[in-house]
DNA sequence: CTTCGGCTGACGG
DNA sequence: CTAACGCCGTCAGCCGAAG
């Protein structure tokens, strides 16, 4: 057993552990003095989100356009007008335009001195990387989420208090804006589910505490949607079910929630509802890397897909030099002119780091899911890699201390 | 019986 | 004359096959 594994094993047996402790199950002994410290001691987490970044960072390259509304697309280049909206700022906001939206819809909403951008996404990475390095120096412990969110855990920093937490809180806020001159929206709370909730509670520079043992009264009066894991299918099925708010979620019958969204989902919101999270904040390895495309014209040919595959197979080997990783499965996935989407996949018997391996493979793929889905035509297609390894040089020890 | 590979679908930024 | 759609990434759930 090598020490990645035995390193798993003992994460698992811990959060086994904690389900048992809340059932007040009998404890594994040799593992008493942990939930002697998760029970007594609370943790203090943050959650930092950039207001609309992508926007904010426009805004930022060229000050004129402040003041006006101002929508970052991503353009798929077919038409002038296709693509769709991947943040706006809050003039913006303010007409009807939000993230998501199909670039065309946007133009309608929009008046005469909006203003459209190509995304950037080369110097928004930029920019999001000094200010992650900001957010690291302030932690015990990090986790970047995306582009432009992470969570901090300050327990210690803060003494294990809120208002410790709130300190670094504004400490964070006033370098990111000396240094990189951005807003932030930041919550702080005793777990991430209520960290992220309370960081969207006041934007844009929103800073919002949640006091410990306060998580619920905080919870209750907001609007299910707010949980993260709340899409518009579950918010759906729950508003059928008359329940809104996230108190009526935590009323609701719990086999009825179970039956309604399985039991997994059903514990995990029922957990969430009244702010327990026991998630850590950790660094979570990536798992997959990918190249997706809208192509110029929608396609039920083998030649042309595969040339299109090709292309995003060369920038996808280029990325997985760059990353220094091997990989062991290959797939393909396409999205029809209906906006369904099929996958196909394989795994190959050993890593590799090869373009020729993914060509081969996504040419078979290509084949095999051409001749099972006749009579679809596709509009996008993407190919990704997964089942990664590092490469051997590259791999560097992990600490125990980062689990307990 | 558990685990793995393959696939779909929900979700989030 | 009209026009509704990007590009990532994660995770759960299900199935069948393999160990």
């Amino acid at each position: 057993m090598n020490f990645e594994k035995f390193v798993d094993l003992l994460k698992k047996i811990l959060k086994e552990s904690l389900k048992c402790f809340r059932g007040n199950l009998l404890l594994p002994p040799a593992l008493n003095f942990l939930f002697f410290k998760a029970f007594f001691m609370q943790r203090i987490i943050l959650h930092v989100d950039l207001d609309y970044f992508f926007a904010q960072a426009e805004e930022l390259k060229n000050p004129a356009l402040k003041g006006k509304p101002l929508v970052v697309g991503i353009y798929s280049g077919r038409t002038p007008d296709s693509g769709a909206v991947a943040t706006c700022n809050y003039e913006a906001r303010a007409l009807g335009i939000h993230s998501g939206m199909p670039l065309a819809f946007a133009k309608k909403k929009a008046s005469i001195e909006t203003i459209f951008l190509p995304a950037d996404k080369k110097a928004y990475v930029e920019i999001s990387g000094k200010v992650m390095e900001i957010l690291q120096s302030y932690c015990d412990s990090f986790e970047q989420v995306s582009i432009d969110e992470a969570y901090l855990d300050v327990s210690k920093k803060s003494n294990n208090s809120i208002q410790g937490g709130e300190k670094i809180a504004l400490q964070i806020k006033a370098e990111i804006f000396e240094k990189e001159k951005l807003s932030c929206s930041v919550g702080i709370a005793s777990s991430k589910i209520v960290a992220k909730i309370a960081s969207a509670f006041k934007k844009p520079d929103g800073l919002t505490a949640v006091e410990l043992g306060k998580e619920m009264d905080f919870l209750f009066p907001l609007p299910v949607s707010k949980i993260s894991g709340v899409g518009p299918k579950t918010f759906e099925l729950l508003k059928q079910n008359r329940v809104e708010t996230v108190k009526q979620l935590f009323e609701f019958d719990f086999s009825k929630l179970k039956a309604l969204l399985g039991e997994k989902k059903a514990i995990l919101l029922k957990q969430y509802s009244e702010g327990i999270d026991e998630s850590i904040v950790e660094e979570t390895g990536r798992k997959q890397f990918s190249r997706i495309g809208t192509m110029k014209k929608d396609s039920n040919s083998f030649n042309e897909i595969f040339m299109f595959l090709q292309e995003l197979s060369k920038e996808l080997h280029l990325r997985i030099l760059q990353e220094k990783v091997l990989f062991k499965t290959i797939s393909i996935a396409g999205i029809s002119t209906k906006l369904e989407s099929f996958q196909r996949a394989k795994t190959l018997a050993d890593e590799t780091n090869s373009i020729k391996s993914i060509d081969e493979n996504v040419s078979e793929l290509l084949k095999k899911l051409l001749s099972e889905k006749p009579g679809h035509v596709f509009r996008r297609f993407g190919v990704s890699v997964s089942g990664l390894a590092e490469k051997p040089e590259k791999r560097n020890q992990k600490s125990l201390n980062d689990f307990v």
